[in-house]
DNA sequence: TTATTTCTACCTGTTTTCAGGTATTTTTGC
DNA sequence: GCAAAAATACCTGAAAACAGGTAGAAATAA
């Protein structure tokens, strides 16, 4: 098959990491690097003139923090698959940057050959994660599971309209209750989660996947 | 190599995508099918007094939703690989199960080699994905990406703060600045958000990743 | 049928948040 | 150097949230 080959774009602050991959994926045909840069400024003008299919992005940047440059990036530019390179082996980090776009995420470990295979997974349309990456993924910390105190069926549903902007009046209105026992609920639910207010309450209810 | 098969349940319910599964799993050797349910309560039960595994999840359950299911397997038995099956194929979903324990997630229209595959891979611990899923993953919606307001470099430490309970008085006194001038960056917060109050705030700020 | 949990509702008083502004001083980008 | 953006700070009053209780009715499990 005879296709155009890929462009791809990388940004790291190193320049030896920069130069090294470089010259590893100069031999791939199907891969056309066509900008390396060491700073997301740099590469934002750059993406706004040009195409790039992936981007390698390693996430430790002096000037911005990767995740927002790969929620900027897709927004700007949907088409293009933004390939996480990173040190960091937290399973919470490497969830951050598929929430915010990313298309895959690559432990700095990485094989040459895997980190090929990798990008032309990208570019064929499919979420990808080097070995390392993949296996942090299958081992959940049990701190993230656990401690999520029992709720029960009204306090679930008022901590959703919680959630949803709604004030204590507004829910005891569409609930049919008094507000004073909307207010209860609400008490309840600071208490079991062990916070002080509703921001603290939402925000571990957000992270544990509750809303 | 010989080592003792796998074991596996099945959590499905509808009782034919069970007998399907059953049937089609039987000729894998590496895999011992040790319990099929219908219903969440009743694999609980099983899973305190059994080695499960892998899991296979229906995450449309009519007793229990498939993502407390998940998370609670997980809570019990952190070496239980849970593999989501679905329908469901929004990005959303299969991101919240990821986030609450799932090994893999596998759309319900998978080939039965996919899914061999997809078990084999959790079981060397590795989290996987059906082709489908993968496609999915790598598509994120534009709408998820984009809305998200531009913050400036106080207003993210504030919303930070605010997201950890923090009150007005509070942050005023941690960063040295008049309680005034902290309610009008959580205003200015509230106002670009577009929101009422700090739980849809913080509730919109967790599911962007921001925090 | 009990025991337990959940849901309901109430009270008082304090603190915090929110809405509606205005306005000066720094930074920062061009 | 100048314009724009960001950060700082202020004011008032109303609304909502929070702390710290108590307590009866209803549903659920043993």
């Amino acid at each position: 098959m005879l296709t155009d080959p890929a462009t791809l774009a990388i940004v790291d602050d190193h320049p030896i990491v920069l130069e090294g991959l470089q010259k590893l994926l100069n031999n791939v045909k199907s891969i056309q690097i066509t900008g390396c840069f060491t700073s997301g400024m740099t590469f934002m003008s750059f993406l706004k003139e040009n195409k790039v299919d992936v981007l390698l992005l390693d996430i430790t940047l002096p000037d911005a923090n990767g995740i927002e440059l790969c929620r900027e990036v897709k927004a700007i530019s949907p088409e293009t698959h933004v390939l996480a390179l990173s040190n960091h082996s937290e399973r919470s980090m490497i969830l951050q940057m598929i929430q915010n776009g990313a298309t895959g995420y690559l432990l700095k470990n990485i094989s040459s050959e895997e980190l090929v295979a990798c990008i032309q997974e990208a570019l064929n349309g499919m979420i990808t994660f080097s070995r390392g990456a993949k296996e942090i993924m299958a081992r959940p910390s049990i701190s993230e599971l656990k401690g999520i105190p029992q709720l029960t069926k009204r306090e679930k549903e008022i901590l959703q309209l919680i959630a949803d902007g709604k004030t204590t009046p507004d829910i005891a209105q569409q609930l049919n209750l008094s507000p004073l026992t909307v207010e209860t609920h609400r008490k309840n639910l600071i208490q079991k989660f062990q916070v002080r207010n509703v921001a603290a309450l939402i925000k571990i209810a957000a992270q544990q996947g509750l809303l």
